[in-house]
DNA sequence: CACTGGAAAATGCCGC
DNA sequence: GCGGCATTTTCCAGTG
């Protein structure tokens, strides 16, 4: 077994094939969390506040259902607790 | 450029900048995660388990990973005792 | 060497009663995220929905000043990239 | 306010036993984490290298944890092979 | 006291 | 559709 001709070392080269071009694309994914990652610390270093620019990445990145549920969702929480308005100044 | 005249966008442009330089690159990423899910995809037409196939993927990654991570645990003992350089002639 | 009654093996004692005290405490911290963990899912089973439950519970924590902190920085940066008000039905 | 009749509240209270619930286990939390901080203070009184000591409960962290790991990689070889159960005479 | 790194939490994904 | 797993993100403690 294991001779260069049979099936088995067919798979076992398509398969090694797959997995290779897999890692590449994984190799590939992590360079860039790498760069997003720069991004935000030149944007730190440049005086910006990364939680908040995290924030509004995220807000932007929902959809307008999305976030219509989210909020709702949240107002009906918050009603539910008593956190409805700002005016909790004790 | 970018003129500042204006107190309220003094950063604004900067802002937008990074932002969307984050976006694109967060684009570029899930584009890639897709892929990679085709990948998996197209080796599972093929026949192949890709339940295993993640195993192997991980495996690979891990061996890869623990040679690293053995030298940085060293670092860590020898920052620990005082032997951080080659030269310990204090 | 190692006798029981020399100045090591005291403080090897002293020592190994500082790690131990600690260790419990750490499993105890453990312990107590799970349990954490099991409300959320039994929140969950109950019909709420956790992701917005967990918002709260975040909210709730943070301090007046923290909110308005984060808030009106939020809705500097929403300004300065144009994304002030709901009215962007394109 | 909070009335159970009012069809709006009727899970408020449930809400808010659960929100409680994990607020006060969290606050449990804190206060071990602020435990642990004293007791690695303590040592450090008594003339301990804290340093070296978070070296060595991590490493014991980890030998206790590597022995579950193999453990749990062994059950997803068996899980992706079909060897879930002990008797395999399917 | 800001930065870095590592632990913990949250989100999304896959398989059942 | 749900539960568990893997990845990603967030947070926090330690360090300089």
């Amino acid at each position: 077994m294991t001779f260069p001709s049979n099936s088995d070392s067919v798979s076992g080269e398509q398969l090694r094939a797959f997995i290779e071009r897999i890692e590449r694309m994984q190799e590939e994914r992590a360079a860039i969390s790498d760069d997003i990652k720069e991004i935000y610390a030149e944007a730190k270093g440049n005086g910006f506040d990364t939680k908040v620019m995290r924030i509004i990445v995220k807000e932007r990145g929902m959809d307008r259902a999305e976030r219509l549920e989210t909020e709702s969702l949240l107002d009906i929480y918050r009603a539910a607790l008593g956190m409805s308005g700002p005016i909790d100044d004790e």
